[in-house]
DNA sequence: TCATTATATGCACATATTATCATATAAGCA
DNA sequence: TGCTTATATGATAATATGTGCATATAATGA
């Protein structure tokens, strides 16, 4: 059973808690998911909130689509982008709540 | 007060978030960290034990020593380093739980 | 002091990552 | 169809990262 106290991890768990560390290793998309934890965001206005560029945005966006940390809809041209992580979310709030309590 | 639910996320908070996420994104890494989740370790048992150079060894442990991850007591000429942050150590198994679960 | 063992460090190299520009695609509407 | 808006993509350059070699440091014991 899986166990993460268990004597070796396996390489495809390694990889993908590595991948998903690296994910929320980025001030740009750890700022992103961050935004989207209160609403979902249009690809411009997240970039127009946090002041980067369209291009930036939408590569990163992609990066976090791969791992499926992120989801979207379409609304016409407009994709509203949400988190598709609960659990990656609920980690990355805990690492902010420990960060800014230190 | 603190809340990563707020408008903004502070440079320093996320600074800390980003490099602590980074040190969790690399494999190499992960695996000392899993390793010392069981129990304190040598710089030697751990190369020996994950089957990487000594140097490569002291070298990650010297990253998550700066970010107070790990620490560690010396007996004579031999270092044992053990985890030094029981939340990040938490959050690591949660990940691994996670993914494996996957 | 000298040799030995354990660990740390400086440097170099290969690779990975990030942001940006320019441009492509895709949907909606006149 | 052609125009506009929103987003995605490819290429590139600058920077960061991970590893290993060679060597330095530090503690111990003969």
């Amino acid at each position: 059973m899986e166990n993460s106290s268990s004597e070796d991890l396996d390489s495809e768990t390694l990889f993908i808690v590595s991948q998903t560390f690296k994910a929320l290793g980025d001030p740009t998309r750890i700022r992103i998911l961050h935004l989207l934890f209160k609403k979902e965001c249009s690809v411009n206005a997240i970039a127009e909130a946090l002041d980067i560029r369209q291009s930036t945005v939408s590569h990163q966006l992609r990066f976090l689509k791969n791992l499926r940390l992120v989801k979207y809809r379409r609304e016409g041209t407009t994709l509203y982008y949400s988190p598709d992580d609960e659990h990656v979310m609920l980690i990355l709030k805990q690492m902010i709540d420990h960060a800014s309590h230190s």
